[in-house]
DNA sequence: GCGCGACATCGGCAATCGTCGTCATAGGCT
DNA sequence: AGCCTATGACGACGATTGCCGATGTCGCGC
């Protein structure tokens, strides 16, 4: 390991100058500079970032918290918000939670002993017991949730609204009879859509049956299950609102291997636009949530929080759209 | 910030001992101890990694570099290699760098100047250049490529072997004029995947026209095209090879759009067998890579390395499966 | 033209960030 | 006296930065 001090030999001056070159941090004789950049070549040498964060009291590096970065929509969330932290010089510690609040806490302790300079997190359930005792001690923004402190921002998407949008479509196609595969009860996301779906239909007359609503975990083998009990609960729904993509498509399998063919025989629309949506036959109508601002966004939102710790807590909600594609069409009964 | 000397203040001992009771490295009266603890606990104190990892000279941390955690074979691999860090306590820098020679260089510097432990490194195409002068520096374990240094272990899957079963599985099941459609020439997997492919079809006695292949980009969409590109070329052909699932399924979508069904009109067999091979219609038979082997080996063999540095350097060779689904099927015509 | 003080320019010393490990020391025991 | 045992003092680790000192430049008054 070269060091600082072994470059201030090599260029005959103080330690100071070199840092004082690296940095721009105030006038140095452009000889003398030049005699800097040169041992600074010749050597090789790359400051420790550590020992300057030490010094620095900042670290460059952001943690980011989420259930699982295999989940296409997360992936692309992750994706990002690396590519947008990077190019501010941020680097990004990637945590994997499975939505469980006990490695929710152990992640953040981790990153707050790393002195993270601020953190990006996609909570699942609940955890405000976590909440309260270390986020306010870090700059952070909530990515689907929110909770009022200093400190925190939030980047919402408005799911009640694209629940509405999704109850819509289907509500204007004619269908009447329309059953709903939801996703866990606790997150902060499957009873908001539902919420804004079942609006839709009241919107419309109608009502959502218990008996043609059940509940399943935002899984693809969860949504082909959930499939087959509403089928027996429910026989005669004409359409089918997953609560997110991957139930969607579980769910469209199960039609298959029964025989049912989409959107004759039944219309769906899913949730989240993930990119394999327009992977299945036929593509899936579906509500996006828009991954790309959300991940933007969220590092904005926490860059300018770093630049102005007092401020106060924003909250930022983003409209999801409905995607057309072909897996709706009127009943045909 | 508490510190370790408010910690030691108000325990009335010196920060020796409250260190030394941290890390169990020397014997300490158990009273005094206790009052430490209690101290810690009062304080809520955590120690500073950055401080430790400056005087320690580790950082407890890995950098992952690779193309793009949104392709969900990477984002499983990133997954696995998340899970296993953190259980042997190492935490996950992630770097996406596009396959690209200049970004992977700049992301390489910005990891060794925060002083990773290690390195897991998917690189892409050409960069024997960044390797030479980045990567012995610092313990690495490369995934589908290898050089020969010290300090660098491999991760490798047995492409051929896996293009091999691909073609003997549609020769077996009489299929004779066969389309593939590549990966970039430039990828370490895909010329290797070809290779075994046409190994067996050689073995079979057939040949692979030029007319019968096209070269994509491992993505849904240049699949599609390829495909596209390949009926108009090749249109005799019953059986297609795509050398991942993302173009096979590309492929697939274009291929009902002109009506054929598959496989009764055209078998097809893919790469990978990623997460969504299950969700098309007929569900993908596929050549699958061992994921979260190639995850858990790459973090086993980079945390060997680091408890023995001067060990020979090791490749490992991991071998691909066939998985039958329901995409395959004998010839018709 | 000369002498002197004010001021700008440039570089080095040393303190500092928080932790850990080595060496030193005080006390109690045999 | 000699030897443990338990703990404390202190100097790295590598970089940043406030402060000070040395040198050079300039202007002014006589």
């Amino acid at each position: 390991m070269t060091t600082i001090a072994d470059v201030a030999r090599h260029a005959g001056v103080s330690v100071a100058t070199v840092s004082h070159v690296m940095n721009r941090t105030r006038h140095v004789e452009p000889e003398t500079a030049e005699r800097v950049r040169a041992a600074i070549a010749a050597l090789r040498y790359s400051p420790n970032s550590v020992a300057r964060s030490l010094r620095r009291g900042e670290t460059k590096t952001i943690g980011l918290l989420l259930p699982d970065n295999s989940n296409p929509f997360f992936a692309s969330v992750a994706r990002q918000i690396e590519d947008a932290g990077f190019i501010s010089g941020y680097t990004v510690i990637l945590c994997n939670s499975d939505g469980n609040a006990e490695k929710e806490e152990r992640y953040l302790s981790v990153l707050m002993a790393k002195q993270i300079d601020g953190l990006i997190f996609a909570g699942s359930s609940d955890h405000a017991r976590v909440f309260a005792r270390l986020l306010p001690s870090v700059p952070a923004v909530l990515l689907d949730r929110e909770i009022q402190s200093v400190n925190v921002d939030s980047v919402l998407v408005d799911h009640v609204h694209g629940g509405y949008l999704a109850g819509k479509h289907l509500v204007g196609l004619g269908h009447r009879k329309i059953g709903v595969i939801g996703g866990p009860r606790d997150s902060s996301s499957s009873p908001a859509r539902l919420r804004g779906f079942v609006r839709a239909l009241e919107e419309a007359g109608l009502e959502l049956r218990p008996s043609s609503i059940v509940d399943s975990d935002y899984h693809f083998a969860g949504g082909r299950l959930a499939m087959e009990q509403l089928m027996a609960q429910a026989p005669d729904i004409t359409a089918l609102f997953a609560c997110n993509d991957l139930m969607a498509m579980g769910a469209l399998t199960l039609l298959r291997s029964r025989g049912l063919r989409v959107p004759d025989d039944m219309s769906m629309i899913g949730f989240d636009d993930i990119p394999y949506a327009v992977t299945t036959w036929p593509p899936l109508t579906t509500i996006a949530q828009p991954v790309e601002k959300i991940g933007t966004r969220a590092v904005s939102l926490l860059l300018e929080r770093l630049s102005e710790p007092e401020a106060p807590s924003r909250r930022e909600v983003l409209a999801p759209v409905l995607v057309e594609r072909e897996s709706c069409a009127p009943p045909r009964r």
